[in-house]
DNA sequence: TCCATATTTCAAATAACGATGAAGTATGGA
DNA sequence: TCCATACTTCATCGTTATTTGAAATATGGA
């Protein structure tokens, strides 16, 4: 996620209401995800158009997608947001911390926060 | 910025190599700024195109603007930037922090860390 | 006033985006 | 095997994005 191409790309995928709308669901389910028909469901479009979303965040490497029965089940790829919130910090911010409203600085050693 | 209209908005301003080069330049620039001109050149995109895209990030209310002489100077709005990085990281990281390289948690006080 | 510089605005063309419905693929159960 | 469920892929269409060059606007200096 260095590399700008992939930023724009990420930026990109998030770009768009039902785009983001569908990440932030996923990064509420966490790792157990959500299946497709019902990220449709809740964000309120087709399956079709919410299959067309989800292709443009796994391409941008922000899902990961699982089978599992009849259902596809998507998943946020915090490994991904946190390098993109990194290079965002590291370049548009410069290299300042932005925006951080709850951290944890008294629970844990610098080298634990951030990781995915 | 709570909004996530707005936020959509600052995404998809950020989300095209041109623009993300020209608010790169204009972090980097501080509150000096640069001259529109200066940014075309320095991107590598005619003028007319230059302001097409400065005109996207004043619009996502990244970027402010002044008149000084012939030239335009923007600077990139910070505070714009911090409330992009606060949500993406309330509603996109689980409330966790994300890709932090460097903070600053022994030397400020909770209450004054993200404040725009 | 006249001209050069610095930017923006406009019109036109091409490309990419996003929605829709129909058709195709994969899975599970009767 | 046959059918229903769960998604994806495809073709199409209308909208929006991006670039280009020409024209318009604003400033500063001779």
């Amino acid at each position: 996620m260095a590399d700008p191409v992939n930023v724009v790309r990420a930026l990109g995928a998030l770009a768009q209401d039902h785009r983001l709308a569908a990440f932030r669901l996923l990064v509420q389910a966490g790792a157990q995800g959500l299946a497709a028909g019902e990220l449709a469901l809740r964000v309120g479009v087709m399956p079709s158009s919410m299959s067309f979303h989800l292709a443009q965040l796994a391409n941008a490497g922000l899902v990961d997608q699982r089978r599992e029965g009849r259902s596809i089940i998507y998943t946020a790829r915090f490994a991904a947001m946190n390098a993109l919130m990194g290079y965002l910090t590291a370049n548009c911010c410069n290299g300042v911390p932005c925006g951080i409203a709850a951290p944890l600085c008294d629970d844990q050693p610098l080298a634990q926060r951030g990781a995915a």
